[in-house]
DNA sequence: TATAATGTTTGAAC
DNA sequence: AGTTCAAACATTAT
């Protein structure tokens, strides 16, 4: 379920719980409710994949991982991680990875790194990319230190739409094309944001999933590359092997 | 029904 | 010491 787009999605939907006060928090993950107990909600941010509830000197880590789910005011059959009740309305959240981190966000993550974020800088990407030795890109667009929100949807559409083999060395991409794959990363996650939005994502995936190669016609090439072994979808025509 | 999938961490093995 | 690998965690659609 969640790549970046998703989790921005997801805040949004919780906006309204902003500065309301936890009534009752529970659930089957090993953090302590206690410390939520009647406390209000300061903020709500996203970071990549990560799902922040801020409050005064800590905040709640939701990581959804590949199977999370969430409720607002309803439950599901099965026991959430985390509940939280409010005087009106509830959040509920499923088979996700839920962390209590002492202090400010500010002080671990680094917004400018966030596909989604508005402080998203592209030059930074570019140089980092740069620094990188002996990497795939495709495994260099998961890198969340890299490109934080990027999930394997992501990175199988731009690499289509760049035309640039997965298994390119990073290093080999000429500078010009490789400004063109982060913009395009930006690019691309907002058009997931705006599609899943409207519940037509799939409707507009172009490789990702896909029999054929919607430029050329011929059969893609379906591999797990890179460190992860993720799934690759590519056209072996016309996304050029850097190497 | 078995399989694989929008993810990440951990620890063993090399 | 660095890497690579499998396992672990879970759920759902095909």
């Amino acid at each position: 379920m969640p790549e970046g787009p998703s989790i921005l999605i997801l805040k949004e939907q919780l906006a309204s719980f902003k500065g309301k006060k936890i009534t009752e928090a529970n659930g089957n993950s090993k953090i302590d409710f206690k410390r939520l107990q009647n406390l209000k909600i300061k903020d709500l941010k996203s970071w990549g994949k990560h799902f922040l509830i801020c409050f005064e000197n800590f905040f709640l880590r939701v990581h959804l991982l590949m199977f999370g789910t969430y409720r607002i005011n309803e439950k599901k059959e099965s026991e959430p991680r985390l509940s939280m009740r409010f005087k009106a309305g509830e959040i509920n959240f499923y088979t996700c990875n839920i962390q209590l981190i002492e202090g400010n966000p500010h002080e671990i993550y680094d917004w400018e790194v966030d596909i989604m974020s508005e402080e998203w800088n592209p030059k930074k990407a570019e140089k980092k990319l740069k620094t990188l030795k002996k990497n795939k890109i495709c495994d260099a667009l998961l890198d969340q230190d890299l490109f934080s929100g990027v999930g394997n949807i992501i990175k199988n559409e731009v690499l289509f739409r760049t035309k640039i083999h997965p298994e390119s060395d990073v290093t080999e991409i000429p500078s010009k094309k490789i400004k063109e794959l982060v913009k395009e990363t930006q690019n691309y996650s907002w058009d997931f944001y705006n599609w899943k939005k409207k519940s037509e994502l799939k409707k507009h995936w172009q490789i990702y999933k896909k029999k054929r190669c919607p430029r050329c016609d011929i059969e893609s090439t379906i591999a797990w590359l890179g460190k992860g072994k993720r799934l690759s979808c590519y056209c072996e025509n016309c996304q050029i092997l850097y190497i």
